[in-house]
DNA sequence: CAAAGTATGTCACTTTGTATCATATTGTAT
DNA sequence: ATACAATATGATACAAAGTGACATACTTTG
């Protein structure tokens, strides 16, 4: 087992939840893929495995990874929610408002922020995504042609 | 007609839209919150003005805000899509991943970071919003009791 | 005024997500 | 090992959120 999917084992026993068939096939998509998923490409390659996995499943077990932590729930404007595995202590996102497209930027941009503020808010195991959203060069000189 | 809604207008303008009585009410709606509102609570207030604007303008409205940058879409996890309008460069929030308690973070937090990525990667008119997510010191409390 | 471009309202529809509940699985105590 | 409680799943129906198509209306320009 993939240290990953090691680590929310544990993560879901402390809490009383069972890692299940079902959840680790979740898990394993979200962590084998090199990019953030869908719902629906979530359901997809997890069907692939088992076509018997309910979408009810899915959606509690998003929902349940999300709020243990072990998943990272990006919500990008204009975006359908994308699912990754919550690795690293941040990812963040430069998005453009016209054409979408999405550049990821490096997780060490914020630098201490993430000690900062779970000190200064006495907050826990914080991740950091930043959506910074505005117009690419392209998009931008489209504009100005108008 | 206030300053937001006034600039508002310009930029509309600008790219050959109309500020028509709806777009009007609509942005009036957002600015006059002083919190983000969700399409429901638009809806409501823009309806108590005027209870004949559709559904389908508000959705096409905030779209278009959205994509000219008059308006900031917020999509917490968990949450329900938010906006407010886009008058600072920045807006910052802080969520409980269990009691989904939100807290505004200052929006000076990142410094010059919004200038950094428009040179570094040539966009334009950046709006930078960070969501840090974790547990709050009351629900890590709780947590580890079980 | 006429024509072109822009915007709205209505309604049907799709997509996305949720609630309920019977069934199944796992863990615990005896 | 068995019985019981706790947890999890699948199916179905349902609710909520969002979209598309199109006829009508409003603005702008000439």
């Amino acid at each position: 087992m993939h240290q990953y999917v090691h680590n929310s084992n544990e993560q879901l026993r402390k809490r009383g939840y069972r890692l299940t068939p079902q959840r680790y096939m979740i898990l394993s998509v979200i962590q084998e893929a090199g990019e953030h998923l869908s719902v629906d490409q979530i359901t997809e390659r997890v069907q692939q495995r088992n076509p018997y996995v309910s979408l009810s499943t899915i959606y509690r077990t998003l929902e349940l990874l999300r709020e243990l932590g072990l998943v990272r729930e990006n919500r990008l404007p204009g975006e359908q929610p994308h699912y990754e595995p919550a690795e690293g202590q941040a990812h963040h996102h430069l998005v453009c408002r016209r054409c979408r497209a999405i550049i990821h930027l490096d997780e060490a941009l914020l630098g201490n922020l993430n000690e900062q503020l779970q000190e200064q808010y006495g907050f826990h195991s914080l991740t950091l995504d930043l959506v910074a959203a505005g117009y690419c060069d392209t998009c931008w000189q489209e504009m100005q042609k108008q």
